[in-house]
DNA sequence: GCTTTATGGAGAT
DNA sequence: TCTCCCTAAAGCC
């Protein structure tokens, strides 16, 4: 999925573009017409994002929880204000290809779907998508609202904007009881709890854990928002063996990994890539980023030459997912 | 055109 | 630990 800082951005999207909206909803694709209807003619009134999750909320108390899953995506079109605070340097937003590594920022040569944005917020007209797949600024020409394209679960529409959702693994109304629970079932956002309280909690339950960490970082009741990406670059980054007990790993070690993450997240939302290597130096730094496939230090490397050290990185399956780690630097 | 793959997670066993 | 669900693009023939 989009780990952490994709949902972040998606809900400043919303954010932007959504909130304080009437918006017209559909489900073109039938899945989720029920809940479509429901909130079809109401006003967005907030937006809250914790974790891989985001949660949208509409008149009299109804909450829309979406949780995008591996496959999800949110497909934007229309006239777009683009909050400059996720602007990618070039232009694109969130964009990832299909390997699992980030694209670098893509230059729209033409510049008229450019969606870059410096300064105050603007207008641009285009197509966005957010998540995890590749595609192209699509040209829209001159279409409102646009096309339905394959399987759309849930289609937003604004006066200017439409996003369409595809693919997520959950998408249901919640009552602000039910949206509560949610939220209170996850483990601390940097971005959304404060720092320090969320070190606090991060290091408490991995301190009494005989888990390995490579376990608990992934456990969305542990820290919100980190990914296969990011847990496989976190441990790298901190030299940690991804099979260490969490209870054996040394307390100014977990505190190191949250304060890695608080920066890895940060990082993440601004430019809507995952940047694990902001540590390299500059040349081997613009080597690595030349390269889509291998972008990081570890994640999806196995049998290269780690970059520190030259052992091969090691793939092993843990919990049913792909773990990459150096054994000469991870112990 | 078919197979493989993916940044996730719930629920059954 | 296993099975299933969700979707689209890349890779292969």
């Amino acid at each position: 999925m989009p780990e952490g800082h994709s949902v972040h951005r998606i809900a400043r999207q919303f954010d932007r573009n959504v909130v304080g909206h009437r918006v017209a909803a559909s489900s073109p694709q039938g899945r989720f017409a029920e809940g479509a209807a429901v909130i079809d003619g109401r006003t967005a009134t907030q937006v809250r994002a914790v974790g891989k999750q985001m949660f949208l909320e509409f008149d009299d108390d109804i909450w829309l929880r979406v949780h995008l899953g591996m496959y999800g995506a949110w497909d934007f079109a229309g006239e777009i204000i683009v909050d400059p605070t996720i602007a990618s340097a070039n232009g694109r937003m969130g964009q990832t290809n299909q390997r699992g590594t980030d694209l670098p920022p893509v230059f729209d040569a033409a510049g008229e779907n450019s969606l870059t944005s410096i300064g105050a917020p603007r207008k641009a007209r285009g197509h966005v998508r957010m998540s995890e797949q590749t595609r192209g600024l699509a040209d829209d020409g001159e279409q409102w609202p646009p096309p339905i394209v394959g399987q759309v679960r849930l289609r937003l529409l604004t006066e200017a904007t439409s996003a369409d959702l595809r693919g997520p693994t959950a998408c249901q109304l919640q009552t602000p009881e039910e949206m509560a629970a949610t939220v209170a079932s996850l483990g601390p956002d940097p971005l959304v709890d404060d720092a320090a309280a969320g070190e606090e909690r991060f290091a408490a339950v991995v301190r009494r854990k005989p888990t390995p960490i490579g376990l608990l970082l992934m456990d969305q009741s542990v820290v919100s928002g980190i990914g296969n990406v990011y847990r496989a670059e976190l441990l790298f980054r901190a030299r940690l063996d991804p099979h260490t007990p969490g209870r054996d790993v040394p307390d100014e070690v977990v505190r190191g990994i949250w304060r890695d993450w608080v920066r890895l997240l940060a990082i993440g939302v601004e430019t809507g890539q995952m940047m694990t290597m902001d540590d390299l130096d500059p040349d081997a730094y613009r080597r690595a980023m030349a390269s889509r496939d291998d972008r990081h230090w570890v994640y999806h490397r196995a049998g290269l030459p780690c970059r520190v050290c030259g052992t091969a990185i090691v793939l092993e399956e843990m919990a049913a997912r792909k773990l990459y780690w150096c054994p000469n630097c991870q112990r």
